[in-house]
RNA sequence: GUGAUUGUAGCUCAGUUGGUUAGAGCGCUGGUUUGUGGCACCAGAGGUCGCGGGUUCGAGUCCCGUCUUUCACCCCA
């Protein structure tokens, strides 16, 4: 009888067998390739304290927080007059000192300054683990997801750049993804368009709105800027934005004209150039990059490139994406550390995939061979040639009970385990075991040479 | 945080203007088959109708609150 008052809080999930080893796979694929470019794995604790994490996300950041409540009695320090009126912004700071990070990158920022004598610069990890925001859940949206992120800090080298773009492309290719766009823009052409308009200053406000011309549209896009205090004159002067020409050169060319008394947003225009020639010489495939000048992204440390993967035909979100950023360590005392990283994001890109039916069927982790259980008097020779077995690295296991064969070959079928060994009187008899093909049927009288040879060659 | 939406068996869902013991399919258990899964047939188990309150002679059905689900906004992976 289940008991009804039992659940999981809003916005998490349970992970069951076969998602895990899904799950897995993804996790397993991105590991390689932050490994094959040279990061090493870090982790941190689930809690840092909220003085790491307050303030690094902006006030709707904040909020979004999970506080951990102090241990003990956690209401004796609190000053008598806020537990007569109690108010939130100043009962949090004396009932809660810690919190659940919010995502990767700020904990590294915070270990990279505690560790600054140890670390060897520039400094390359890669991160996987979860996150917890206290968002509303909603397609794509959970309140604890995990990050993989990579990320290297003490260089503002573009080859990093250009090397997140091949280790995109190549996570992808190995989870079969085909059909994806990198997005790619720099923070300082943004910069440079606000002060090409006339905007200086506003580029927040810039960011937020132009980030959602695709899913709303110009004119939407154009009312909310003047909304925001965007005049009339600024709006016309954005107008040649809207209609850049296609290929990049001509993109870049076009925008090079506009930014002739713009010194950032010509900057910004070298670096993307320069990302592209390094990564054409890294061999990337380019035709997946996608320059975008209304790409923004809303946090706001990425000062340089930022990055956008989404994968088309599929409705969702970006599934990864990532940038540079100039002074992530200044807040924590620690000015000026350059830093570039991507983020995987996982629960999304499983989804994806789920969608797309691009999990691979054979899954050789799972159990391989069923020793079934006949009866009591031939259990001892049927665990001996179990251990023979799996000693041969072959993932087995025996039905723990000698119940009905048709409940064992149930349970064998249910599993999806490709062979049961039946191991019964006549088969010790004979020294033959019967091997049991589950997909066709097929049942064969074989030694256990015989067997493991078969399992294995099959694998 | 704002605005909607959902909740009935393990799962997917029926359930009439409020009216007796709340149904189906799938799944589960047992049997037809005492050493052979999938298919078929037969039988059976399983429900505080999310939770709390209210209206009513009577509530799964109407009202309020609350939690949960899903979705949009904000923001984000």
């Amino acid at each position: 009888m289940a008991n009804h008052q039992i659940g999981i809080p809003k916005g998490t999930r349970d992970f069951g067998p076969e998602n895990m080893i899904k799950r897995n796979f993804i996790f397993d694929q991105i590991k390689v390739v932050f490994q094959k470019f040279g990061f090493l794995p870090l982790e941190t604790p689930t809690m840092e304290n909220l003085s790491v994490l307050t303030g690094k996300y902006g006030d709707e950041g904040d909020q979004l927080l999970f506080k951990v409540l102090n241990s003990g009695d956690f209401l004796s320090k609190v000053r008598q007059e806020d537990l007569q009126q109690p108010q939130a912004r100043e009962l949090l700071p004396q009932i809660a000192e810690k919190g659940l990070r919010y995502d990767l990158t700020v904990p590294f920022a915070r270990y990279v300054v505690m560790n600054r004598n140890d670390i060897n610069l520039p400094f390359k990890r890669y991160q996987i683990q979860p996150v917890w925001r206290a968002d509303r859940p909603q397609r794509g949206r959970y309140r604890e997801f995990y990050q993989c992120d990579a990320d290297v800090v003490g260089t503002d080298s573009l080859i990093c750049e250009s090397e997140i773009i091949l280790m995109i492309s190549e996570v992808f290719g190995r989870l079969g993804l085909k059909n994806y766009t990198i997005k790619m823009n720099n923070r300082k052409i943004l910069t440079g368009i606000t002060e090409a308009i006339g905007a200086e200053g506003k580029e927040a406000d810039f960011c937020v709105a132009i980030d959602k011309l695709d899913k709303i549209g110009k004119e939407a896009v154009q009312k909310e800027l003047s909304s925001r205090g965007f005049t009339d004159r600024a709006l016309e002067l954005l107008e040649p934005f809207f209609n850049l020409p296609g290929g990049l050169t001509e993109k870049l060319h076009g925008l090079k004209t506009i930014f002739t008394h713009s010194a950032t947003g010509t900057a910004g225009l070298e670096e993307i150039s320069r990302i592209y020639q390094l990564a054409e010489a890294l061999q990337a495939r380019l035709e997946h990059i996608d320059f975008d000048i209304t790409l923004a992204r809303g946090l706001s440390y990425y000062t340089g490139t930022i990055f956008e993967v989404k994968v088309n035909d599929v409705q969702m979100g970006s599934v990864a994406g990532g940038g540079r950023y100039d002074n992530l360590t200044g807040v924590f005392g620690m000015p000026g550390l350059s830093g570039v990283g991507i983020s995987f994001g996982v629960d999304r890109l499983y989804d994806v995939m789920d969608e797309l039916k691009l999990f691979p069927e054979n899954q050789i982790e799972s159990t391989q061979l069923m020793v079934a259980n006949i009866d009591l008097a031939s259990e001892p020779f049927a665990l001996t040639t179990l251990t023979t077995i799996r000693n041969a690295g072959i993932n087995s296991e025996i039905y723990p009970s000698s119940t009905k064969l048709k409940k064992q070959l149930n349970y064998a079928d249910k599993k999806g385990i490709p062979y049961v060994l039946l191991i019964g009187p006549e088969e010790i008899n004979t020294g033959k075991l019967s091997l049991r093909n589950m997909k066709t049927g097929e049942q064969a009288a074989l030694t256990v040479e015989e067997i493991v040879k078969k399992i294995t060659v099959a694998a």
